[in-house]
This record gives structure tokens, C-alpha cells and sequence, in this order.
DNA sequence: AAACAAGTTTACGTTAACGTAAAGCTGCGA
DNA sequence: TCGCAGCTTTACGTTAACGTAAACTTGTTT
């Protein structure tokens, strides 16, 4: 019997509201069991919530995500046709981040060059009119 | 005289519609000038579209670009509590980057261990039903 | 028994970021 | 002068990802 979790439970620990996590589910991201009318997640639900809430911060859609997870599921069983789309669509992927890794070299410098020439111009305004004491 | 471009030639060099581009101004992302009623794009136009673009790849919103693009132009003329804004402001990104940079990190993780576990399969595939000779 | 907390379904509303006509001006090569 | 390519404005439509409200069940605390 492995951990399990109320909805309430994995809103509160991801910080969204239970609105979006019945949202994913309505979008086949999550498949809760029931006991009843009440939905129960198992841990392997709680760890797709997590790389559901990864791939959105890395902008995927929620149809990408899910599009992911089926492929992923279909591995164990997949016939040499779906391994072989199951591995063109990785490397989709792949090439996809390492452009999101170029982008965020590119902006993280920006930022830099943004932050001297702010530090620049604050040095420049207490020459002009310098702190008081202290 | 530096160069300038057509709205056109901005969205075919960025593969973007000139819809998009369109919207851009009116999101106050772009200043183009006018000739008569013709928009032209000056190289910091064309800068500030591949600036758009850059942070759209990676997930901010439109409203969140433009509010950079304020601050900065906000610098050289700032005061010490803007200057002050700005810098947080930019801290704030930089944190987001690099929680992005984690990210991207462990599901680059995830794909690789997903590619092996796909290899894996199509090798198990290739023992029982083996290759017709070649 | 009453009320409260936590869950549920159903369904309409909202925002961002464009798409997609429709209708009109403008220079220019045949 | 015609027509076309490229630009323009205006405006309604669309999709994703939820927000929000209403009305209901179910368990448990007072």
C-alpha cells in the first residue's frame, strides 16, 4: 500500500488550486482512483503533477505534456513503429531545450550587462550628490 | 542613415506573421515610424522583435517583455528609486532563469533515460524477431 | 439535529495572443 | 488606365488554461 493523496494535499504542496489539478485531469494528464465520489492520488499521479508543472514552466502545453506522457506509457509495450516515433519525438524535444538553454544564456547576459550599467548609473548620481554620512 | 526594414522583411527574417507584428506595436513592444501611412522598422525595432521573440520562447508573457523593455529605457534617465526598481527587477528574472535552467536540466535527464529505455526496447524487439539479413 | 469542512459536478466567464476576413489606399509596370 | 502587390485599419473569431459561481453529497464535529 503506497502513499496516496487528497486532492487538497498536492494542491497545497505544488501550490496550484484544485480547479487546475481536476483541469489536468479533465485533460488526461492525471487518472485518479475513487473511493466513492472522492478522487484518491497515488504517488505516481503526484509525480506526474510535477513534471506537468515542470513542462509548463518550460512553456509546453498541456497537449504537449500529455502527448509525452502517452508516448512514454506506450514504451514497455510499443511496436518498432512506435518506438522509433517515441524516440524522433525525444530528440523534437531535445532540440527543443537546447534552444531554450542558448535563449537563456542570451538573456541571462543581457541581465548582466543591464545590472552594470544600472550599478553605472546609481555610482553616478551619489558622485553628483553624495550619501549622507553614515 | 542605418538600415531599416519593412514590415515584411521582419517577418519573413523571424518567420512571424506581420499580424504578430502589428500586435506587437499595439502592445507598445515596437515604435516604428511612418512614412506616409507605412510603418518602417529601424535596426532597434528589429532588435526589440528578436528580443520578443527570445522571451516568448521562454515563456514570458508579452506584458512582462514590455515592462523589461520600460525599465531599461527608464535607466539612463532613472532615478535612484528606479535604478533600485530595475535591479530588483532584474534579480527577480535571473532567479527565474535559473530555477528555468534546473528545469531544463532534469528533463533533459528524463528524455535520456527515456531514449535508453526506447533503445532498450527496440533491441529486446530485434532478438526474438531478428532483422531479415542486410 | 445542525452546521461545518472538504469534496463533487456543471457550466458560464475571462485573458492572452494572435487568426482571419473585409474593405480601402498607393505606387508602378504593362 | 488597369490591375496587382503590398501596405493599411477595423473588427469579429478562436484557443488554451484556467477562474468563479451555484448547487449538491458526504463525513464529522458540536
Amino acid at each position: 500500500m503506497s502513499k496516496t493523496y487528497s486532492i487538497s494535499e498536492l494542491a497545497s504542496e505544488f501550490d496550484v488550486t484544485t480547479r487546475s489539478i481536476r483541469f489536468y485531469e479533465d485533460q488526461e494528464l492525471l487518472h485518479p482512483s475513487r473511493r466513492g465520489q472522492t478522487r484518491i492520488y497515488s504517488s505516481k499521479d503526484r509525480v506526474r503533477l510535477k513534471l506537468t508543472l515542470r513542462g509548463k514552466r518550460l512553456g509546453f502545453s498541456l497537449a504537449e505534456i500529455r502527448e509525452l506522457f502517452e508516448l512514454w506509457d506506450e514504451t514497455r509495450s510499443g511496436s518498432e513503429k512506435q518506438l522509433h516515433l517515441m524516440l524522433s519525438k525525444i530528440s523534437e524535444r531535445k532540440a527543443a531545450l537546447e534552444q531554450q538553454m542558448k535563449d537563456i544564456t542570451m538573456v541571462q547576459l543581457e541581465l548582466e550587462s543591464a545590472e552594470i550599467r544600472c550599478r553605472q548609473a546609481l555610482e553616478e548620481l551619489n558622485e553628483k550628490h553624495p550619501a549622507t554620512s553614515k
